[in-house]
DNA sequence: GTCTGTTTACCTCTCG
DNA sequence: CGAGAGGTAAACAGAC
């Protein structure tokens, strides 16, 4: 009963043109000739997992960050199927590897069950994502390059990129609908009359994509293996384990766990940081507002989306539909080492026109209405300099983070707004950097 | 009929 | 143990 509507020709026609675009500016090699070990979500899952250290061949190809997905998310061509070859669940020559002895001591990965840094969810059928959701939606809609993208489009993007759902029990459609209707997270943007197609369109509410990248939402809680159980059995029959009870499938090229060492080198130092550096950095910086985001049961008819939505519009200085220009993925070269000496230096000020992020520039620190300068904060302030720091949700910050479309250099309409509402401080953004530098870094790349 | 969107209910799991 | 977060299932309505 999986049907996936077929993206809808405006969509088509602006990830056409997001691809030419891309082409045109990067002036690099089409995505299709790039190095497939750069164009899989694989990496994501190391970046995200491994505390957002910055994988080595990040460090050497940032300007493939926007590529990882490639120009036009869903409509890349579906990857190698291994649910029809069991047995090949990576794709050869990404950088999949993981030191999974070394992941023993990372505390919630093991936990899980599975080394997801393993998996590569996108030829991988047979092992549920660790990611909620709502992650999954913010990140097809951070890939799509729009601000607005329709229902069609998530399973879409899910599909292509996640092959678990491709072969998974459609159900997990319900549940995507499900998501964004209840999530205060998502906007509903309806179609214009004028606009063929089925149902509206979706967008992360801003207020709550900062809350969503700022960790407010849990991630998806991960039991032990999520197998796909339509795959089970040939699972079952096809995939040999090691003495671990690995999956013999899951094993990596070399080239991979070359990568991965020298990322290991590069973030070794990362994971012996005193975890108190992190206090007052951005992230932690941001007090996580836990209202409940529709979740309540049993609430009165009509509390929930008469209210809370209908007063979500698009005055949102982030994200906003059509306030926002589509952007494309970041592009050309990118010193990552000089950006933060640089930083470090103090050579770059966040105060004034800077333009940093929406994330990185305006916090609204309450969830809802008042906002209050994450620099205004004293010093001293528990609930924002050393905020809730397990609240903070790697996962879907990463996931989206790095996924997240910076904007032009030429143009920032309806950004004025919000670059000039609040401030924050060095030491938060490369505090954050140290646990994000892809992110903090790629956030900055408009400076340069 | 199918797709989309909303709503309700209930479940499991995590965390304090 | 209760609350919160997230997942799943199902019913229903409206649009296409």
């Amino acid at each position: 009963m999986l049907s996936l509507s077929p993206l809808g020709q405006e969509e088509e026609a602006v990830v056409a043109a997001a691809a030419q675009a891309e082409e045109r500016d990067s002036g690099t090699c089409s995505f299709s000739g790039l190095d497939d070990s750069l164009t899989s979500l694989q990496w994501l899952q190391e970046f995200s997992i491994l505390s957002a250290q910055v994988p080595q061949h990040v460090h050497q190809h940032p300007q493939l960050l926007g590529q990882q997905l490639g120009p036009d998310g869903p409509a890349s061509p579906l990857a190698a199927d291994p649910a029809s070859s069991i047995g090949t669940p990576l794709t050869p020559g990404r950088p999949t590897a993981a030191a999974y002895s070394r992941m023993q001591t990372l505390p919630g990965i093991v936990a899980h069950g599975h080394c997801p840094d393993e998996v590569d969810y996108k030829t991988n059928a047979h092992i549920k994502p660790p990611y909620s959701y709502a992650t999954l939606i913010c990140m097809a809609m951070q890939a799509s390059k729009k601000s607005k993208i329709t229902l069609s489009y998530i399973y879409q993007w899910i599909t292509d990129n996640f092959c678990y759902y491709r072969h998974a029990d459609p159900t997990w459609q319900n549940s995507i609908r499900h998501n964004l209707s209840l999530n205060k997270c998502f906007i509903k943007v309806p179609r214009n009359k004028d606009e063929p197609g089925k149902g509206g369109f979706w967008k992360i509410d801003p207020q709550y994509a900062e809350r969503l990248l700022s960790g407010a939402y849990k991630k998806r809680r991960m039991p032990p293996v999520q197998v796909n159980p339509a795959l089970q059995n040939r699972l079952k029959f096809n995939l040999p384990t090691q003495s671990t009870g690995r999956p013999v499938g899951l094993n990596v090229s070399s080239e991979s766990q070359r990568l991965l060492r020298e990322f290991e080198e590069v973030t070794e130092d990362h994971q012996n940081r005193d975890p108190h550096l992190c206090e007052g950095t951005m992230l932690c910086s941001w007090p996580m507002v836990r209202e409940r985001n529709g979740y309540k049961r049993k609430q009165a008819v009509g509390s929930r989306n008469s209210i809370s939505k209908m007063t979500r519009h698009s005055s949102s200085p982030l994200f906003c539909a059509e306030e926002q220009r589509e952007a494309g993925p970041l592009k050309g070269p990118f010193d990552w080492d000089a950006l933060v000496d640089s930083a470090l230096r103090g050579e770059l000020s966040l105060d004034g026109e800077d333009p940093l992020s929406p994330i990185m520039k305006d916090v609204d620190l309450t969830g809802r209405g008042a906002h209050i300068s994450a620099a205004d904060a004293p010093a001293g302030t528990p609930d924002l300099r050393s905020s809730d720091v397990s609240d903070f949700d790697e996962e879907t910050f990463l996931a989206t983070a790095f996924l997240e479309t910076p904007w032009p250099e030429d143009e920032n309409p309806g950004r004025g707004d919000f670059l000039t509402s609040s401030t924050v401080n060095l030491d938060q953004l490369f505090d954050l950097g140290d646990s994000l530098n892809v992110d903090a870094s790629s956030r900055m790349e408009p400076l340069l």
